[in-house]
DNA sequence: GAGGTTTGTCAACAGTGTTGACAAATGACC
DNA sequence: GGTCATTTGTCAACACTGTTGACAAACCTC
């Protein structure tokens, strides 16, 4: 009954990851997105509460290329491992979606196949329900809040991150050596590699750190 | 020469964080800011020239408060764990701001500070110079991250909160046990305790793992 | 066909950051 | 003292944003 819909959520959230896509997150507005559909902004609202549950939903919908079936014969360390690296290289491509995101569990279908995915393969590696728990919400701090700090440089092209770290160790080379000796000292290893290899340094030693931590409950307990 | 200044970039910062205290970030803007100084908005735009260069400079005017010299008799290890729960929380109370701080380091006074003292303690602790500096981005990425994600609730009573997570985690545990085995088990564990908890636990995971890193590589090389 | 319901359209409101033309107020120079 | 350049704040405007309430079109049921 009623009047026929022409939209749909479906289609809205297609049409605003297309958007995305094409013009970038910031590009996602009630109006434009409008245009792109051919229909008045604020029939956008007859679908979604409002623009942040709509975007909600766009950044989940990226969230659907993270693969969370692990390979046969994977270690469950190599499938947290690269499931996180997944997780937050979608979070690099879209970094105002991921702010939502992130802002709270979005508890969509995307976000979830995620979540049981991560702790299926922590119990697996033995993790208890609590230590799971605990491990899980450490990991995602880590993968998002790393996510978080590389995505506006991981929106410029190569070469200007490159410039852009090369200016920052620039800058904390040229600091005053008695005020700031260690930043100094340290300057020249100060962004050095990528975000990537950086993310997944701090990955690997905190899960070296969940490990011994739940091996060490497991010996006492 | 010209006409005498009744603004300045200090007065503006100053006003700029008095009125995100009183009324939240979200309440700053051009205008409002303008009206606090009675002043009109565009004049900021002598001093700053725009208003993310504006934020950016009152998201280190909060970095203040974090204490970075250590205590007498301090072990190093107290010390960064301190300094990385103090960062987090001023993150928290302002996660706006905190966004601005986040995108690119501002290498402003306060953020520096910050940045020194993490690489003292962690050269204290015995990291060679490169060491220290990937030990300090993983500290960062999880302690910053961390903020950004814990943000949004922080923002609410305690007892919002905890009725937010107490939602959450009974919408794990009715999800369809055959879909979602594994979340509907721990559902009882997500997302208990406080935010505070989970992030030390994190953090205490991350520096055990980065120390063990640094030692086998001592013991080696 | 009449009524009810859903769905899209339109105009408007209250905000936002930002810019360019203008005026006020100074120090420097003659 | 008068002129001039420079700095600094004011004003009006532009192009946006999310969102809402009144209205109309299009369907299903009776």
């Amino acid at each position: 009954m009623g009047r026929p819909a022409a939209l749909s959520r479906e289609r809205i959230v297609e049409a605003a990851a297309q958007l995305v896509v094409e013009h970038g997150s910031e590009a996602l507005s009630a109006r434009r997105l409008g245009d792109a559909l051919g229909c008045d902004p604020s029939a956008l609202y007859r679908h979604y509460s409002n623009m942040d549950e709509l975007q909600r939903a766009v950044g989940d919908h990226f969230l659907a290329s993270v693969r969370v079936t692990n390979k046969r014969g994977e270690a469950w360390q190599a499938a947290v491992h690269r499931i996180c690296v997944e997780l937050r290289a979608v979070q690099l491509r879209q970094p105002r979606l991921a702010a939502l995101v992130r802002a709270a569990p979005t508890r969509l279908t995307n976000e979830l196949r995620i979540t049981e995915a991560l702790l299926r393969e922590l119990r697996r590696g033995g993790f208890a329900p609590a230590a799971a728990a605990a491990a899980y919400h450490s990991l995602i701090e880590l993968t998002v809040g790393a996510a978080a700090i590389d995505a506006t440089l991981a929106a410029e092209s190569p070469a200007d991150r490159r410039r852009a770290y090369g200016d920052w160790r620039r800058h904390y080379a040229s600091l005053d050596a008695t005020k700031f000796p260690n930043a100094v000292a340290v300057a020249g290893h100060l962004y050095d590699g990528s975000a990537d290899d950086r993310f997944e340094f701090a990955l690997q030693a905190l899960m070296a750190g969940l490990c011994a931590a739940v091996e060490t409950h497991a010996t006492v307990a």
